[in-house]
DNA sequence: CGGATCGTCAACCATGTGGTTGAACATGCG
DNA sequence: CGCATGTTCAACCACATGGTTGACGATCCG
């Protein structure tokens, strides 16, 4: 009995798959273009798509010879409502999400 | 530069681990308790509970020969902040979360 | 066609993770 | 003291993960 949390959890528990997202939260993308900013190879970015695929929280579609990853922010729902069940956080605290953002990216 | 999220995301991507968070909800236990209802060994439990400390999720205090373990729900902040800045999810929805802990438990 | 570009696959390696068992340590109790 | 209880440590095993490289399939372009 494998839960989605598992998925996405361990998905998210890796930081190139992290910096992966917010890149998309920009705008779609093609593998390549993805995997420029980083300095491993491109299967490995390659590995980290099939992954976030997996876990749903990127859907990719090929169109020509270019495969698009598009961010599915819901797939993140299931966890995030598991996770504020525990804390009652502020809901989306922007001004948190943005220094977080600049620690994860610019670290 | 490795992120505190590292460590809390992958903690949040066992299963175990998460059962015994969800355990913690309702009181402090120790140990020995902790382990009852799972079908592992008490060593196992032992490695969970000490990387869910180390991914500060929970504490450890020892009185006496006995080894309380409580739930440290603010260590969650920064991993929700960092989920609800993707899709402003509803906050806190208790209804979603009670049938997740459902499914997560009674699995 | 032929070459360049986009992306995945397969094999391999090092390391981490989740589990086991058995020994050890620490503490409370008769 | 001496034994039982609570918890961790150490060694080990099987398997997953993140990375590499090289070959390959697919698509566009001259």
């Amino acid at each position: 009995m494998k839960s989605d949390l598992d998925a996405i959890f361990s998905a998210l528990a890796d930081p190139t798959r992290r910096a992966i997202l917010t890149m998309l939260l920009e705008d779609d993308m093609a593998v390549t273009d993805v995997a420029e900013p980083f300095e491993i190879s491109l299967a490995a970015i390659s590995k980290h798509l099939s992954i976030l695929t997996r876990a749903g929280l990127i859907s990719q579609e090929k169109r020509g010879r270019v495969k698009w990853c598009r961010l599915e922010p819901e797939a993140m729902r299931e966890a995030s409502v598991w996770m504020q069940g525990f804390g009652q956080f502020d809901p989306v605290d922007l001004d948190h999400f943005e220094r977080f953002l600049e620690r994860e990216l610019g670290g």
